[in-house]
RNA sequence: GGGCCUGUAGCUCAGCUGGUUAGAGCACUCGCUUGAUAAGCGAGGGGUCGAAAGUUCAAAUCUUUCCAGGCCCA
């Protein structure tokens, strides 16, 4: 079709805000700009006297560059952020990051590789410093390359001097209340390094091992009680185990309550059974080598196998209790039927079930063996050897005694714990660790009380970190590694006592203070503790402990080391993380919280879940990795890519696109969809900014401006928006606010409002009061909906705000300004009732028109004859001419009847060659344009 | 194996305390538009609401079991 004739005479929108974002390369100009201009400064300064808002950042550890969890986790909280500030509300946020532990002194390890031999403890820390610090810049920049407003310029780091001294603080307080206590528990150690293993530091390797059934005569026990046909016989019990050389730390023996167990005649003895889970009893005799005929074997009955609960066993050798609890049958819930005899060999000492079983019973955790794998002088047999030298040994004393079932010798291949360094079998070990006593002051049901005074989003939450405070055991503080603070405490060299005491951190908390964590290691501990220190041996030489505090007391001090050392921030609002915080730092945060301020740090807890691809698996590059190495087809998308191609609003988009307290899916399709709806929000945008290029907000607003009956309306439905998002925000609903908004922009504005109201713009007189109008309330909508969509599309909105026109008191960044207020929609209100019915005729016009539309191209054409409903019929008869601009078509006739008929024809009259509506009065000079037109041309 | 949670169109989400043929936007297909044009408008197709059983006059919505998935433990 030719170009209009009258084209050149319409007011055709007209911006220089670009069709298209141009994203991955404006971005960094936007953040470039909003540094020099010192935004975050000028929006804490905007609110320094508003009521404050405190999200409190949750640590990530410094290693490694970002992944989608980071993302997922830093964008929820600038929404927040971001949000908060607008609503008026003094919100800073300073960001931190979790910089000792593990994870990087392994990977300083490694990266240090021989070398290490030869640096001093000092000069290793010093490396592991370093590395932390370039990922702390790393994932700052990437951070901040996302949109994220906050104090980077001065974050919290768990290494800074003044964190180490809250730590201590913080271990000063556990100790004046008297939780911190000195006791043992099971770790895994490398015999030959001589030093404890983490988890991560676990390799597991093809080992063989020593296959070992042993029975172990139950004692004033009568096993009549278990069954009639047990009467005056013996009972053994029979466990299994691989390794021999925890027989002499052997504490009790553990079944299950809920398994069936048999008694069987034992091969060879006349008057005893042997005790064994009904399901294993063929491997079980297998294993030993022989059959016993099932007919022979008396099945147990479960009711009655309960009293066996308590009942006493000889143990092969060792005669002395430790506690009267010694050498007992207990129940648990993690005897299995995958090996063994179902009746578990249980060394408190040597393993976490054990252990376990151990102190809920009151158990010794019993470990007669040293830093290297020796037996102690406890076990007079064996004292001095090697539990791997031993071990047969053991087996062989078991035999001669009668113990063993199976043969000498025998051994079973089966994954097996080594070390990472040294490659060799770890052992299970009791070592020595400092505690903090849980129940202590009642310190969990404090803490149990805590919770329930806090709000959970998702309100689970609640549940499940009570049932985790609930069920916990005491708090192993202290790790035998380099990387972290210190625990301030010594041994006396003399004795082997171990000391601390509040004082005694007090002292050191003075000394980090001065001159850091590192004067841990550069001085005699002389010098690190006060003046005349003395151990009850009346010793007075000491050594200072090597330990490290955990990790998780670290970051669970950082509300101490943060927030109650900035003056700006106060009590903390908001906790944000990823649901498995409920274990980690809203767990840690809050005992260390409620020990040293008897309160809980946060009010309100918020969780989100994790990223998972198109198959609701985990999506991160090491799973994807795996995946790939299984064979399977997996595509990561590094964040990377999707930036350079689409800048970091896509990211912030699909944040708040998604239910984030479920799991938060990913994938191509989903980004794909995102980028499609940016582009749609940003043409929206571009076409109102196209026109109200000249309209002067200073002039006209839509309070001074002739409001038709459908801006009345749009208004309306902005308003509600407003109102809506406002809510969605305040309730941490993001996805809820993305929905409006694309709702809105997609069929309130493109295809109704902007539509239908081409019309006044295009063709009204530039300075037609109709059209004055129509540009009020699109200025209006505009910079409503750039400030509500701020928090989410930041840059965006930013643009959007930078080509609004000029008014005065306009803030010089959309995020400085404040969000607008609205109110909801009456839905009993007669506007709602016209518009609705409106919508609905609209809607059954479009489908009749479709046809017409085919032949004769334009709704413009059209004449639309309605016979609808009476109730219908008062509203569409009060507001024919809006309906006639709302179904853009030239003319609306209500017809006779009421069956609801829609009939299409041909409008009357002429067709006005610039408006190409048709009128059945024209202008009389040029003859092809309606009088509304022939003035506008005029 | 245990605790907590999730499962509605290709995608992201609505569906309140159970009540007419399950909705929206996007995507898709088709049509219109060249006065938002690497844009805009309209129409249409598409779901046995993870599965089964139960309660009920009536279930996506309540109960149980199962399946799949996530986080945290073991």
């Amino acid at each position: 079709m030719a170009k209009g004739k009258y084209s050149e005479s319409l007011n055709l929108p007209s911006t220089d805000f670009p069709m298209r974002g141009g994203l991955a390369t404006r971005e960094p100009e936007f953040l470039a700009g909003w540094k020099k201009a010192g935004l975050y400064e000028a929006i804490q300064e905007k609110r320094k006297d508003s009521p404050s808002f405190i999200l409190h950042d949750g640590p990530p550890y410094a290693n490694g560059n970002i992944h989608y969890g980071h993302i997922l986790n830093k964008l929820l909280k600038d929404l927040v952020v971001k949000y908060k500030s607008m609503a008026g509300f003094r919100a800073p946020y300073i960001p931190g990051w979790d910089t000792h532990g593990l994870p990087i002194e392994l990977a300083v390890d490694k990266e240090l590789g021989k070398k290490k031999r030869d640096m001093s403890k000092l000069e290793i820390r010093k490396a592991c410093q370093e590395y932390a610090e370039k990922f702390v810049n790393i994932q700052s920049e990437e951070f901040q390359r996302l949109g994220v407003f906050g104090a980077w310029d001065r974050p919290y780091l768990t290494l800074h001097k003044s964190y180490e001294v809250a730590i201590v603080k913080a271990l000063a307080e556990f100790a004046r209340g008297g939780y911190l206590y000195r006791g043992k528990k099971p770790v895994y150690w490398c015999p030959k390094d001589h030093t404890a293993l983490a988890e991560a530091e676990i390799e597991y390797a093809d080992h063989s091992s020593p296959s070992i059934y042993v029975r172990l005569p139950m004692v004033d026990f009568d096993p009549v009680v278990l069954d009639d046909g047990l009467s005056g016989k013996d009972l053994s019990l029979v466990i299994w185990t691989t390794t021999p050389w925890t027989i002499p730390a052997n504490l009790a023996v553990v079944a299950h309550a809920n398994l069936e167990y048999v008694a069987i005649p034992a091969p060879g003895k006349d008057d005893e059974y042997l005790l064994v889970a009904k399901g294993l009893a063929e491997k079980f005799l297998a294993g030993i080598g022989t059959e016993v005929d099932e007919s022979t074997w008396i099945a147990l009955d479960s009711e009655k196998f309960l009293a066996i609960e308590g009942a006493s066993y000889k143990h092969p050798f060792v005669t002395e209790k430790k506690t009267e609890n010694d050498f007992k049958i207990w129940f648990a819930d993690y005897v299995t039927l995958e090996q063994g005899t179902g009746l578990v060999h249980t060394a408190p000492g040597h393993g976490v079930d054990d252990y376990k079983t151990g102190a809920s019973h009151g158990l010794e955790v019993y470990a007669p063996v040293d830093h290297a794998g020796r037996f102690t002088d406890d076990v007079p047999n064996w004292a001095g050897l090697k539990t791997t030298v031993a071990n047969p040994q053991i087996v062989e004393f078991l035999h001669e005694c009668g113990a063993l079932l199976n043969k000498p010798g025998e051994s079973i291949a089966h994954s097996y714990p080594h070390c990472w360094r040294c490659k060799g079998p770890v052992l299970f070990r009791a070592t020595d660790q400092w505690f903090i006593s849980v129940d202590h002051e009642g310190l969990r049901d404090r803490a149990l009380g805590a919770i329930s005074e806090t709000k959970w989003v998702p309100g689970y939450g609640e549940k499940r970190i009570n049932g985790m405070i609930a069920n916990r055991p005491d708090w192993v503080l202290s790790r035998q590694r380099l990387w972290g603070t210190p625990i301030p405490a010594f041994h006396c060299t003399d004795c082997g006592e171990a000391h601390t005491s509040a004082a005694i951190m007090d002292f050191v908390a003075e000394l980090f203070e001065r001159e850091g964590a590192e004067a841990w290691y550069t001085k005699p501990a002389s010098e690190l503790m006060p003046e005349g220190t003395k151990c009850s041996c009346g010793s007075s030489n000491f050594e200072p402990e090597q330990a490290i505090v955990d990790v998780w007391f670290e970051s669970g001090c950082s509300w101490l080391a943060v927030v109650e050392d900035r003056e700006e921030l106060s009590d903390a609002d908001l906790y944000l993380e990823g649901s498995d915080q409920h274990r980690g730092w809203f767990h840690s945060s809050l005992l260390v919280a409620l020990g040293v301020a008897n309160k809980a740090p946060y009010k309100t807890v918020l969780t989100h879940g994790f990223v998972l691809d198109e198959n609701g698996k985990p999506y991160s590059k090491s799973s994807i990795e795996k995946a790939r190495r299984e064979g399977k087809k997996t595509k990561y998308i590094a964040p990377d890519d999707v930036m350079s191609k689409n800048g970091a609003e896509v990211f912030r988009l699909w944040v708040a696109s998604t239910e984030f307290r479920n799991d938060i899916p990913y994938s191509e399709t989903i980004i794909k969809g995102l980028t499609d709806w940016y582009r749609k929000f940003r043409n929206t945008s571009r076409y109102m900014l196209g026109n109200t290029s000249d309209f002067d907000p200073n002039t006209h607003n839509v309070g001074n401006v002739q409001l038709s009956e459908l801006d009345s309306l749009a208004l309306g439905r902005l308003d509600d928006l407003v109102a809506r998002v406002n809510a969605a925000y305040e309730n941490y609903e993001f996805h809820t606010v993305y929905r409006s908004l694309v709702d809105y922009v997609a069929v309130d504005l493109s295809a109704l409002y902007l539509d239908v109201v081409k019309d006044r713009l295009y063709s009204d007189r530039k300075d037609a009061p109709s059209r004055r109008a129509v540009q009020a309330v699109l200025f209006h909508i505009t910079s409503a909906l750039a400030r509500i969509a701020a928090p989410i599309l930041c840059f965006t909105a930013e643009d959007v705000w930078k080509h609004l026109p000029e008014w005065e008191g306009k803030e010089s960044s959309v995020h400085l300004s404040d969000l607008p207020k609205g109110t909801l929609l009456e839905e009993s209100s007669a506007a709602v009732k016209t518009w609705t019915t409106l919508r609905k005729y609209r809607d059954l016009c479009g489908s009749a028109l479709e046809e017409f539309r085919a032949t004769k191209h334009r709704s413009e054409d059209a004449c639309l004859t309605l016979h609808p409903p009476s109730d219908d019929r008062a509203i569409l008869e009060a507001s024919l001419d809006t309906f006639a601009n709302l179904a853009i078509v030239s003319k609306v006739i209500l017809g006779d009847g009421d069956d609801g008929r829609i009939e299409v024809s041909e409008a009357p009259g002429d067709r006005c060659d610039r408006c190409w509506r048709w009128y059945e009065e024209m202008a009389s000079d040029p003859s092809d344009l309606c009088l509304r037109c022939e003035g506008a041309v005029k």
